[in-house]
Order: C-alpha cells, then structure tokens, then sequence
DNA sequence: GTCGAAGATTGATCGTTGTCAATTAACAAC
DNA sequence: GTTGTTAATTGACAACGATCAATCTTCGAC
C-alpha cells in the first residue's frame, strides 16, 4: 500500500519535495498509497471535490476540460509529476477530469495532509508557491500558444519542441495517438493530418508515429517559437530545484499538473 | 512615497494579506511605494524581470501577450488585484506586458521581500499559495473557454457573467473599448460587432457602451454557462479569505492578476 | 458650432477550421 | 492467415473567423 524505496526517492526528487526535511517528507506522504490503475481508467471527473494530491510514477495521464459534449485536452503528463495541485490546496472541486491513457502507478497524498503540513512548515509552503508558480506560467504560455497562433503554427512549435526534447534526432516519436495530440493542439483529427500534409513543403515526413524532420531550420523559421510562449526546457540540468519547467503540454512536463498545448 | 492609511487597509484586505500579522505585512509592504501613472502607460513588457509585485489601487490594468505582431489580452484587471505574482516567487522574466488603460494608482511591493517573508512565516507562504491557485483555475477556465466555446458562445457567456456581477440589472455596462473585448474574447473588432448583431435575437440591444439584456433566459439557455468554465463569483459574501474569486476575465477580477477571457 | 481623429460598424471576400462521409491503414483476437 | 475494431486519412462541403475597404459615430479640440 505504501511507497516502494525507489519510488520514494523519485518522488523526493520532485521540486515540490526536494527541499522538504525528512520529517516533512514523511508527515505529508505518511498516509498516502500506491495505486495502478488500468489504461482508460478515468481517475477523477470536472467537479468532483478532491481529496487527495496525485503523483504520476508510471504511464501517462490526460488532463481534459469538456463543455456541451465537446472534450479538449489540457495536458498530457509523464512521470514523475504531481497534478490538480490547485485544487487541493483550495480545496475546492476539480476543474478538470484525470484519465489514465496508459496501465499507470499513482501516489496518492492526502489533501488534509498537504494543507496541514504547508500551514506549519514555510519552506514546503514555499516550495508549493513555487510549483504553483510553475504551472501557472505553463498556462499562460498555452493561453498565448492557442489565441496568438493559427493551427499549422501550433503542430510546427510542437514539433520544434519535441525534437528539442527527444535529443534533436533527426526523427522524433509521437508519444501517443494522433487524436489525443490534435485535441492538446486544439483542432480536429482531421485538420491533424491536413496541418501534417502542409508542413510537407518544410520537410516534414509522418510514417504511423514517427515524424521524420529533415530541414529543422525551414520548420523553425515558420514556427518561430518564442521563450515567452514555448518552454524548450533547461534540457534536464542538474538543478532541479526551480519549479520553472512548468509542465509544456508535450508528454514531457518534469512534474507540475496542467496544461497544455 | 508610502501609502496612505485609507489604502494600507484595501490592501491588507486582500486575500493575500488579510490572513497575515501585522509584523508580516509590514515587512512585507515596507519598502513598497505607491505610484500614479498616466493611461496608456506600459508598466512592464515581456520578457522583462521582474523586480516587484504589482497592486492595482486605482484604475485599470490589462494584461497582454504577442507574438509576431499579434497581441492578444490575457486579463483586465480592475482595483484591488495583484498582478505578476508567479513571475515574483519564481524571480522569472514575465510572460506578459502590462499596460494602464486609464490613469491608474500601483503599489509596488519588492519581490524580494516577499520572498524572503515567505521563507519565513508559514502561514503567508499559504496565502499566496492560494492566491496563485486562485489564479492557476482562472487560467484553466479561461483555456476551456477559449478551446470549447466559439466566439458568439463565449461572447454570451461574458455577458451573463457581466450582468450577475453588475447586479442583476436589465442594462449593463461595458467596463472598457470594444477592441479590448474583443481581444479579450479572442476575436477581432469585426467579429464582435457581429457577434452582438447575432445575439440580437437573443434580446440584446447595444448602445455605445450599454447593453440591454431583454430576454436573460434566452441569452442564458444559448450561453450555457458553466461553473466548470465561468466564474460567477460568490457575489460578494463577506468571506474575502478564499482566493477563489480567481479573476475572471472581465474587469471584476478580485484579486489575482491573471486571465482571461 | 466645425473639424479631425479614433473607434465602431457594415459589406464583400478569402482563408481557415469543423463536419460528414467514405476509404484506407494498423492492429489485436482468433 | 482472416476477421473485426479502432485510428488515420482524404475529399466535399458548410460554418466560422480574419482581412480589407468604406462608412458612420463619437468625442474632444478649437
């Protein structure tokens, strides 16, 4: 039920918890339990009150908004990262519906816990601002992403970013199904495929989930991405310790639950 | 330089320091000064650091980002909201500019002091941890509406939101242009004028900058809002300790300096 | 009052995006 | 292998949103 030794170090590692004494470490993750839940399995619906901080160890999960049978994606997350941090510290019910995408591992921290332990300790209660911080800033950068760019140019900064991420390979693997990527990127499955076609001209070639970029310098100069609106993330420096990886949309966020693009 | 008496109690009633000693807020609110600055001045732009933490006493602030010379509002703030809060605890470079829309009142608090009063006192750091909670949901709402609402949608939803915090009443008033609702909404001047042709049917008449709402429950069954998506604010209870007023677009934002929509 | 500047509106047009339908590809079960 | 299910693609079309240009309104300066 309890932590395994390993998985008790990575998430120790987290930012939110590196900084945290011994003694901290075990008031707040005390109570908590391992879970794995299957892929599909929908971990918490918009609405639902929140009971408890997930950490994400193994698998991927969705975080998703809906409205009027419409469903949009809000992040994509991979381990290890924390999600629905905001709400627990509210407590107030969730904006958002969690579901895993894959057979995933999940920490459960008590939300009562949490709360308690950042009212009594001021560096924990720190390091929360901070992550808090983070995720508000990647949301931002996703506000920026959708209303500032068309479609195309969406798909292009996505891909620039995930080269960056997967080591500048010359052809970089999509992390999950086209369908789940068109709805972070805000678009249809079909306008998916046609934005593919289109970033042809700019060496872009899609085999099933491999995505061939030969002339990354065309792709650049058309996606233009910014460090005001991309976050092409300090590539796994030691320091861990800043909150500022701020999750980015891509399967990739260092730890931090939401958003987008 | 300093502020005023009549001022020092409107920003101790902030949720972000109502909760906190008066050591605490003096330390905190120490070496800040108060500044008048005309309309249309730029406070602070992109990409710059961050050196304080923004209080708006007087006037109006709207929150922007661009990209390849787009820019797009991200908030609109009205007295008494802080602004810039996650830039300040992550001592990172904003991600968006801040402009006067009219001649407005700032306080400016040292970031670094409130850093340093965050290490300190458990029960501050708290605060601003739901403070940018507070603000994290407004941005999650905010990205809902703006990847699951079409424009005429979201134009709806902003008048019903507008007419529960006007107060119920049949004739509400545009707090700013119609160009920055419209950026603010997402969409350009044209499309707004249509949008409110559109609703016409709806039983809204507009006036310059006065809006007639006949018919609220046509306007409200077209809308559809959510509490899920928009925030119609607990109308004012007493209760100011929760940060969830969260913002909220629209001029209205309690506190909280960040989005939209 | 007249004038001028800026915002708002309207129409025409064009590009983008969503929708529906049909087809093809990928993959797991058998 | 075959079958059946789901994802992905393609085309045709409609809806939506952006752009450009012209007009109208508002409002302040004079």
């Amino acid at each position: 039920m309890t932590m395994r030794e390993s998985d008790q170090g990575r998430v120790k590692a987290l930012p939110l918890f590196s900084s945290a004494t011994p003694e901290v470490f075990r008031d707040v993750t005390g109570g908590a339990f391992l879970q794995r839940f299957p892929a599909g399995t929908t971990l918490l619906m918009e609405g639902d009150t929140v009971d408890f901080l997930y950490v994400l160890l193994e698998g991927m999960v969705e975080l998703q908004g809906s409205w009027k049978e419409k469903e949009t994606t809000l992040a994509l997350l991979r381990p290890v990262s924390t999600f629905i941090l905001a709400d627990v510290v509210l407590d107030a019910d969730a904006l958002m519906s969690a579901r895993t995408l894959e057979r995933s591992e999940i920490l459960m921290i008590s939300g009562e816990a949490l709360r308690r332990v950042m009212r009594q300790d001021a560096d924990f209660s720190f390091a929360v601002a901070q992550e808090l911080s983070g995720c508000y800033r990647g949301l931002v950068r996703a506000v920026k992403n959708q209303k500032l760019r068309g479609g195309v140019e969406r798909l292009a900064n996505y891909l620039v970013t995930q080269r960056i991420r997967q080591g500048l390979v010359g052809t970089i693997v999509l992390p999950h199904e086209k369908r789940v990527l068109a709805s972070l990127l805000g678009m249809t499955p079909e306008n998916l495929s046609r934005a593919f076609a289109s970033l042809g001209k700019y060496g872009v070639v899609v085999r099933g989930g491999e995505v061939t970029l030969s002339r990354p310098e065309a792709l650049e100069r058309l996606a233009r991405p910014s460090p005001l609106i991309d976050n092409h993330m300090p590539p796994q420096t030691s320091v861990v310790g800043k909150a500022e990886s701020e999750l980015w949309g891509s399967v990739t966020g260092r730890s931090c639950g939401s958003v987008p693009r």
